[in-house]
DNA sequence: CGCAAATGTGAACGCTGTGTGAACCAGGCC
DNA sequence: GGCCTGGTTCACACAGCGTTCACATTTGCG
């Protein structure tokens, strides 16, 4: 979970990028909106910082795109000359903050700050997460390493379970019964399949998050008795 | 209607002051906590402006009233010098902007005016909007890519739920309820059909704004856990 | 070393859920 | 009454997905 800031333009003017790696943010350079849709982290972007007094036009269509778009940034810092104080009347729905340029690097860095803790307020979802697998349970959703999961409902509810009792060792016909349904009457190779699915779809660097336990079933999660081989 | 800023300290610096009336709006000054209470007009203040470099306790003080309260006060701009900066971290939930000292009388005025932008969009519940899809819920009108839509009244009604309720799946059983009523008897394909002729109206372009979540329902918007498969 | 049980793997089958077109029905309006 | 609009329901087709099976591979044990 690194959360990376948008930063125009590419690439950014060496203050900036001075003060951002100082304070210790991760952030990525895009020349155009076009690369800024191209481009966005699966998590989306954590915010955006626009020098718009260089090229203002390019500028404020980032901006747009960063509003418009199906992922709405609500962290939108717009870097400016004094100049330019004018023009943002008609922009006003364009950006959250702007800071003048030159800026003082501490200012910047408390502006960057203020925009994270409002977004931050945000009613954040339930969610169950183990490592760096994410579950969200409003919406259905995985991901896993900020990449999204492609899970059909049987797998989601296996994985569910496995993430909400981590550790612990179940038996093909626990996991009928509690992940199924009670009274389920089914083969119990049914589970192994949809392992071996999640498992595929978790991709090799995770796929030992669902251990096969010889002789008695599945457990999830790496334990500190050495759960997990190491190849 | 005449909306007051509250400001810090009585009396305010004199560049303050001028900067105020310049720009035209009403004001009055506070000297503590307790007449930021008892003075406040009818309506609530309009906004705060707080000069923290000459007595920062009793500012910050009057911050946490504004906070408070029963109105609360959503566009409190804080006034303070450059080594004030640090501070600010422990207090980010008392202010809404700031602004170095001194200013510049433009971005003070730049500053308030988006501020008072922001607070005017929050309280103005009778807009839902997502992306390029605005609700008027006083008109009953749709409108997506500034192109209206005409809507019946039920699929108004499902929009505006889906709307108000982004990115969490609802099964069709919940829709009805919440959308329908409480105690509506009907086939839960009736949820399918209306989604179809919403999704036809939304146009091929926004159609995967409603994404059907097999097994469990429906979901509105795209999430940026990559809900929609890019076209 | 070899056997048997347990598990992984690939593929096929069949059911359920959903999209889709169209019919049905209820209410309002001329 | 007849038409029109809009909500509901039905029938059907299709695709996705869960299940199952047959076979390959691994593991544990004598």
């Amino acid at each position: 979970m690194s959360p990376t800031l948008l930063v125009f333009p590419d690439p950014p003017p060496a203050m900036l990028v001075q003060t951002l790696d100082l304070a210790g943010l991760a952030w990525k350079a895009v020349a155009n909106a076009a690369v800024a849709m191209a481009e966005e982290p699966a998590g989306g972007w954590a915010g955006a910082v626009i020098c718009a007094d260089d090229d203002p036009e390019t500028a404020f269509a980032v901006c747009r795109t960063l509003r418009k778009g199906d992922n709405h940034v609500d962290a939108v810092l717009l870097l400016l000359n004094g100049a330019q104080l004018g023009e943002l009347e008609q922009r006003e729905d364009l950006f959250d903050d702007f800071c003048l340029n030159p800026f003082h690097p501490k200012e910047l860095e408390a502006r960057l700050r203020h925009l994270q803790f409002r977004a931050g307020r945000g009613a954040d979802p339930e969610l169950g997460q183990y490592g760096d697998l994410v579950l969200n349970f409003e919406t259905y959703q995985a991901m896993i390493d900020d990449r999204p999961l492609d899970l059909t409902y049987m797998e989601y509810e296996l994985l569910k379970f496995f993430v909400t009792h981590p550790a612990k060792v179940f038996t093909r016909e626990q996991l009928l019964s509690r992940v199924w349904g009670y009274e389920y009457y089914g083969g119990a190779r049914t589970v192994d399949v949809h392992v071996r699915r999640l498992r595929a779809k978790l991709g090799e660097e995770h796929a030992n998050l669902i251990q096969t336990v010889r002789s008695v079933g599945y457990r999830f999660g790496q334990t500190r008795w050495g759960g997990a081989p190491t190849a």
